[in-house]
DNA sequence: TGTACATCAGTGAACGCGCGTTCACTGATGTAC
DNA sequence: TGTACATCAGTGAACGCGCGTTCACTGATGTAC
């Protein structure tokens, strides 16, 4: 995949005490490299200074080497991820809705940019905030984002929702399902997966029944 | 990850009317690079040539370029998931058992090389054997995997012992749940996954009870 | 049995490329007096 | 209001690297006579 011209022709210098914001300018470029070609090696101090429209040696003010960039990019997406399914999660009170509007928001967040997600997710077992597998996005209460999970599902179950009898091991199968779902949905996919999947998996998973009819 | 010293020390030089064998060679050292490293870019002419012990000239022998190299080592790849499913299919006559032995056969085909396994279906969007989302694997029957798993759920409905409404749709939330499983067990996967895993997905998504309980 | 020779398996040097990173620098901008 | 100057934002040239690929080649091996 070859990129463009560099979109950013003409860049008239920060003033004086604001060169900070070329911080934000290369985040957001490497992010876009990220995004669109789907492999981290896309994003080369080279091709950032290019997008940005600045000499590649100006990122050395801002970032000690490549792989500081390319951090800083993982973290912000899973600081967006954790964001996002809190706020999912805070606009429902009944457990059910609590669970799966996080899982939602979830899987939006990975079909709305497929190889973000991709990038993101390729990293467990390289690094990267991932410890045993599991991923260390901490949500409102310092928790794990699957520790969340585990408690959205035995919410459902003190509510006489769910028949889990295993709330930990539900919430890991429901999270490779999730996952495996999210990765297999390519850009371009035209795989003809069952209507409302996420909420099959759900159901069967996390083994709820569906909202309202409890 | 840095790789050491080239083991293939002192290779003596195929005679002639032999030369087909470096072929082999070379497949099997990109093979073990990409497993090592788990990355395609890893897999280059040169680091291919230095653990065959040649010169890298010598792969354009058999090879038109380092892309086919890759294609070469992803076909045979695949032949491999293709044949142990196959394998393990086959020795089972139980409809419940066969879905769950090929299940498995995919499963364990992952977890043994979890970085192959990665690589291959990291394709998947970019190309390789995948057609509309789904995989292009041909089965005995010239049939994708994908049916043939559509039809190992279907031989369980009639055998009155899954309660699957949709096999088809089944069969893909199934494959999702799988696929993610495997993605997510990272070669140094400390994660509490639930104990048989597989089969609460087999039970739970393609609808059927245990073997040996109906 | 001996020898000339075609063929085959593989080499070594070189190319141009994009990369991460370093270095000494430039020139506009704000500030002190 | 004017001016010298420190500082800040960013540059341009260069380095050494590993890469894919090309080219003309070498030397062992088998074969024809």
């Amino acid at each position: 995949v070859k990129s463009g011209a560099g979109s950013a022709a003409a860049r008239t210098r920060n003033r004086r005490g604001e060169g900070g914001k070329l911080r934000e300018e290369i985040l957001r470029a490497a992010a876009r490299l990220l995004e669109e070609n789907g492999r981290e090696d896309a994003v080369t101090l080279r091709a950032v200074a290019r997008a940005v429209g600045i000499s590649a040696p100006s990122i050395y003010a801002h970032f000690d080497d490549r792989e500081q960039i390319l951090d800083a990019v993982v973290a912000e997406a899973f600081e967006d991820l954790s964001e996002a399914i809190s706020t999912a999660v805070d606009q429902q009170t009944d457990p059910v809705r609590r669970l799966e509007a996080g899982v939602r928001a979830y899987v939006d967040f990975g079909r709305q940019r497929p190889q973000r997600y991709r990038v993101l997710f390729g990293r467990i077992g390289d690094g990267g905030p991932f410890e045993g597998g599991s991923f260390e996005l901490s949500g409102p209460a310092g928790e794990t984002a699957f520790g969340l999970l585990v408690d959205a599902i035995t919410d459902c179950v003190r509510a006489g929702v769910s028949d889990s009898v295993d709330p930990h091991g539900d919430a890991a199968a429901l999270w490779a399902a999730v996952h495996g779902f999210v990765s297999l949905c390519g850009p371009d996919s035209e795989f003809p997966w069952p209507e409302d999947i996420v909420g099959l998996f759900v159901r069967r998973l996390a083994r709820v029944a569906a909202p309202g009819s409890g």
